[in-house]
DNA sequence: GCTGTATTATTCACATATGAACAAACGCCG
DNA sequence: CGGCGTTTGTTCATATGTGAATAATACAGC
């Protein structure tokens, strides 16, 4: 069990380091991913419910990434209440810059990392949940 | 590599979830078991040490734990820069409540974890150093 | 149309983590 | 002894995360 949340956490730290050369951080990446996937302004609580944490977290994020100018706030045409996160030109940029970055420590780590049963861990995952 | 993390995150979710029960996060119960284990007070920098991380964290987390009434600072007799932590009664208890929470969990999950080779783990976590 | 309930994002308080800047105390070296 | 680099803990700014409380808006049912 330790051994594999230390191993978890320390690929965790070779994926900020490598993010952090582009400026980014593995929350903001995986804001922005979700964005360009989507491939349309998102509404903040569908962000949410996709990087899989509280509403007032993403507000802080989106409060973060509109300074980084990655992302900006429009208003939701059918609802009031909402606002929608719209990726800006430098936010796609950027994001294509850390999805590289990762992309790199996955290939770099694939081979420390291929000894280890996938199907193992992923139906322990499954047993989890 | 995202397999290994979601299942370590499920793991940590699930130790934070059991040490809430008594009233304990992962952080406070890894700074009481250091101080168990060392069984005198110890000084605040070799506390970051034997958590990895960083002495400000350490000032928080004491602030924390003092509140608490689990620890107290006291004065070093022989270096007026330095305080140690010393675990009281309460934090004993707690701490043996904490350990035996983890235990709990080490067991619940240790046959959905069984099946993950912990040998591949340790050699990936070693290469990643 | 009005009312009550639900949903949306924000704010606040908190917990955890890092790193820079700082004052106090230590210790070495001349 | 005295001055100067070092170490120690704290404070501050920042980042990330949670959960509760709040205001504005939406909507269902009467």
């Amino acid at each position: 069990m330790w051994s594999l949340m230390h191993a978890a956490h320390a690929v965790e730290s070779q994926i900020e380091e490598a993010l952090a050369q582009v400026e980014l951080s593995g929350a903001k990446l995986a804001a922005l991913t979700q964005l360009v996937e989507a491939d349309e302004p998102v509404t903040l609580g569908e962000l949410a419910a996709k990087c899989a944490c509280v509403r007032s977290n993403i507000t802080q994020l989106v409060d973060r990434l509109e300074a980084d100018k990655l992302v900006r706030r429009v208003d939701d045409a059918a609802d009031r209440r909402s606002l929608r996160a719209a990726i800006t030109p430098l936010g796609r940029e950027r994001q294509a810059a850390g999805a590289k970055k990762v992309d790199e420590v996955r290939r770099k780590l694939g081979k420390a990392l291929s000894a280890i049963d996938h199907a193992a861990l992923k139906r322990a995952l499954s047993d989890l949940d």
